[in-house]
DNA sequence: TGTTTTTTTAAAGTTATTTTTAAATATAAT
DNA sequence: ATTATATTTAAAAATAACTTTAAAAAAACA
């Protein structure tokens, strides 16, 4: 199997761009720790590890990281991207906290099965796919038993 | 069953607001038609049927159509709010073509099902859920076996 | 009717994220 | 080396989706 650098190189040459630092140094970042991230969050660790690589870079960065299959893009509601690894991480989905918005990955295969079959029934050409259950977690739900947040 | 009108009123009364022409208005425009939509597609719809409502006041009553039941809030990976109906409406979730923007909405009490099943393996309280599946229309697909788009 | 409260309006303001710019730097090709 | 291409940077600008404001209009109340 590819290595990440390899696949982002791969993708980068495909497209007549080149491996630089900085693109070495927001891919290691990247994936030096198994979290769901934004832009912003990348820059400020980024900035506390010494490394300086420029707020457009970071961007222009990510988005070349989901273009060549590294990462994906995940939307919680809020008005700005998350990213989320691909490589070396299996599908999940998403049980998202209302109270403390604590994220909780799930993988179900038999949730992916039947869409499979939705997709059959409707002739439909699935890319991807995105389940989010919003609730209460655990911890949470037992505060709000006795009192309203 | 009380209609639309009759529990939008009831929650305005509730809170000490008023049905005027306004939220009338809207409130007969959101429902007009039953499809998904946006708060600038809603303004541009008014216009178009030489309904003058303002910009804040089709957010203010857009929120409160939320707050009263009547509409729910879905966004689909974009920056900006998607509603839908809920009233005489079943729950759904969505097929989305990239190709086309098309929406399938479909149905799947056995995806529900399992969605239960993890939610009490994870001791999860939902209280509501997104599952939208991004791909290729029948139309779309077809289209592009031949050629990119 | 006169007074108070609520609502609406249009326009300006806000906010946070992301993108563009223009100059400086680096890399690759000839 | 020279030329062309690509990249980075910091700062400014753009974007988009609302939200606030202050004045005007409407509705409810006394």
């Amino acid at each position: 199997m590819l290595s990440k650098e390899d696949i982002f190189k791969k993708y980068l040459a495909s497209k007549n761009l080149k491996f630089t630092t900085e693109r070495q140094v927001i891919l290691d970042r990247v994936f030096a720790d198994h979290k769901h991230f934004e832009a912003d969050e990348l820059l400020v660790d980024l900035r506390l590890n010494d490394l300086k690589v420029s707020k457009a870079t970071i961007y222009r960065t990510l988005a070349l990281l989901v273009q060549s299959g590294l990462l994906r893009e995940v939307i919680y509601g809020e008005r700005h991207a998350h990213y989320e690894h691909v490589y070396g991480h299996e599908h999940h989905d998403h049980l998202v906290c209302n109270n403390c918005d604590k994220i909780i990955e799930f993988t179900e295969h038999r949730i992916e099965k039947l869409q499979e079959e939705v997709c059959k029934k409707y002739k439909f050409k699935a890319e991807s796919h995105r389940l989010q259950i919003q609730g209460l977690c655990e911890n949470c739900s037992k505060k709000n038993n006795c009192a309203v947040k």
